[in-house]
RNA sequence: GCACCCGUGGUGAAAUGGAUAUCACUACGGUCUUCGGAACCGUCAUUCCAGGUUCGAGUCCUGGCGGGUGCACCA
């Protein structure tokens, strides 16, 4: 049980004794304004029109019945502004005694404003020292499966993959926070047309042998290219790409297989480097024999055959109408999806959700999954959540892009890094620790500059603005975790007192927000909410930092300040590793 | 054409229907004998348009305008 909580049944209970029925529900909120209180109640709005009251008379009212009306300074500086002290006991909230008493004021229009008070701050510092910090109990019990990370092998992993990446990890990072038992899972795409081309293509060029990322990535590009131009070529892909769903015994067949292997164990390199280990992969190959048998077991049902395709009527769903197994009889990405969905609930049912990270332009093709997957099987649709990130784009700079127009993500990281590096050039530090410092921010860097933006809405990654790694950005607040562990480096010795002389510091009320932005984080499937947060807290803590010394051990406040200095340096940790970014202890 | 997403200072973003719309970058000015300046403090500048719902709208509804994406054998 948290404050909110408390004040809520306290403000209940006040509305109640005030004579009002309890048909709206209460609500209190932060202040935008931290002067304005800890919490603010804006039911008495709502309840005024109906009352045909006017609203300050409503909260009055309230205010009345939480607590005796006393004079307090507060109301000197809020002209107008009644002002009274609640005793929590009164209430008998027996399990959170701990809240003695709180300011409570009429503000604006009639806003009731609560402020709590500095012996329970003292005591919800306590609170960041638990091991249960940073975890909520929202989804307790519950068990999800969460995709991401869905590449196409035999294709170099790209800047699309990285940002799919680093929202997929860090969801999976927040869920976990959440309570979550968490299955992360990644779908790659092993079969298709796609695929067919860069074989063909590995031995036209004779790298069929012995090949490296490189030659793989020139190979597709070739094999997509001559597709489109050579009707021969033509012809030999597509030969290719039936050998290949028909598993034929063969060369290309031989050559796919080496392919496969050699690709899959390039993706999970790629992405340990980025922190990511999947507990389990479904690939395409497994998915399209069981959609394929799925489909065709619910001809006349739920699908139906067009123009020797097999299709469904999506648009008797305001969607639209899609092929499922094209002509030659090979499921299409559709059918696909449909065999994963067995394939998870045959893997790993019972559980609660299955999370799907993707692109936002999949957002309809996950629609009519869904909607087909639903016919076959009622609980596919029902707990399949679809989470959907935006693109990322450019300005102010130029990545290389070897192949094509989309930049790897090798190329991307190993530019950052290149650039952390140089900054880090008159730092003193050890070559070896300043390679795997360069490392964390570049990784910072990106990742924090996708993840900070609300999930669905399009990214600009700005070099100038992303390497100056200056105000809102990951190395920023990766900086202020070096601060704080500097500060407690100087200290050896603090008591454990939560004793303040001085009024609480913003810094310290920040704190309690925590499990507040992981909640919102989960409630609305993005994490910008936790980066936003940590952000702000190293921003307070910053401004903390410039006014006052920490590690001032005449200040009579010594104690507490390095106990909240502790306490944000744990809570930025723990904040940016569900984002999937490490604290270096020195940068 | 149909469907989906988006429209907030010069730029990039934030804001469970609440108070004077917040933050960063840029520009300009300041802090600086420091617990690490990748820092702190200050100044300038914003909700696409028109209606509607509401005590209250950047947020919800309707209609425009603008941008992006998806619409059958690619994934």
């Amino acid at each position: 049980m948290n404050s909110k909580e408390t004040i809520l049944q306290i403000l209940e209970k006040a509305f109640a004794d005030a004579g009002f029925k309890l048909d709206q529900e209460i609500h209190i909120e932060h202040p935008q304004d931290m002067s304005h209180g800890d919490w603010a109640c804006t039911s008495a709005l709502g309840y005024a029109k109906k009352n045909g009251l006017n609203p300050r008379e409503v909260a009055k009212k309230v205010v009345e019945n939480m607590g005796s009306v006393v004079p307090h300074s507060a109301s000197e500086k809020k002209p107008g502004a009644k002002v009274v002290l609640i005793n929590f006991n009164k209430y008998k909230y027996d399990e959170h005694s701990f809240i003695e008493s709180a300011e409570v004021g009429i503000a604006g229009p009639g806003f009731i404003n609560i402020t709590l008070n500095k012996k329970y701050w003292q005591q919800q510092l306590l609170k960041t020292q638990e091991d249960t910090w940073g975890t909520v109990e929202l989804h307790k019990d519950e068990k999800w499966l969460i995709e991401h990370t869905q590449p196409n092998l035999f294709k170099p992993f790209h800047i699309g993959h990285l940002v799919n990446n680093a929202f997929g990890n860090s969801f999976v990072q927040i869920a976990k926070a959440g309570g979550v038992d968490v299955i992360e899972l990644s779908f790659p795409s092993d079969i298709g047309p796609g695929i067919a081309k860069a074989v063909w293509a590995l031995i036209e060029k004779g790298w069929d042998k012995e090949f490296d990322i490189e030659q793989i990535g020139q190979a597709y590009a070739y094999g997509s290219g001559q597709y489109k131009e050579d009707p021969e070529v033509k012809t030999k892909i597509d030969e290719i790409n039936k050998i290949i769903y028909n598993q034929t015994e063969s060369h290309e067949y031989d050559v796919y297989l080496k392919g496969t292997e050699f690709c899959l164990n390039y993706m999970k390199r790629m992405v340990a480097t980025i922190g990511t280990t999947f507990d389990d992969i479904i690939y395409e190959t497994e998915s399209e024999i069981k959609g394929k048998e799925l489909v065709k077991e619910h001809m006349g049902d739920i699908f139906e055959e067009s123009e020797g395709a097999i299709i469904f009527r999506g648009s008797e769903y305001g969607l639209y109408d899609s092929v499922f197994i094209n002509g030659a009889g090979f499921g299409t990405y559709l059918t696909k999806d449909i065999g994963l969905m067995w394939h998870k609930w045959d893997r790993f049912a019972p559980f609660d959700k299955s999370v799907y990270v993707t692109d936002m332009e999949q957002k309809q093709h996950f629609q009519l999954v869904a909607k087909a997957g639903g016919k076959i099987n009622t609980e596919w649709e029902e707990k399949s959540s679809f989470i959907h990130h935006g693109r990322l784009t450019f300005a102010g700079g130029k990545v290389s892009s070897r192949y094509g127009n989309v930049p790897l993500a090798e190329d991307l990281i190993a530019q950052v890094e290149t650039a952390v590096f140089e900054k880090m050039a008159e730092r003193d530090l050890p070559e070896q620790d300043k390679a795997d410092v360069a490392r964390k921010v570049a990784i910072s860097a990106l990742r924090y500059s996708f993840l900070k933006t609300t999930a669905g809405k399009n990214m600009v990654f700005d070099f100038e603005k992303s390497l100056s790694f200056e105000g809102n950005s990951g190395p920023y607040i990766q900086y202020t975790y070096v601060r704080t562990q500097s500060i407690l480096n100087k200290i050896s010795e603090v008591g454990q007192s939560e004793e303040i002389t001085g009024e609480v510091p913003e810094v310290a009320k920040m704190l309690e927000r925590f499990p507040e932005a992981i909640e919102k984080s989960l409630h609305d499937f993005s994490p910008h909410h936790v980066a936003q947060y940590v952000y702000e807290l190293a921003q307070v803590f910053n401004s903390f930092y410039a006014e006052t010394k920490i590690a001032d051990m005449a200040n009579p406040d010594f104690a507490y300040n390095v106990n909240v200095t502790k306490a944000v340096g744990e809570t930025l940790q723990k904040g940016l590793a569900l984002l999937g970014i490490e604290t270096a202890e020195r940068m």
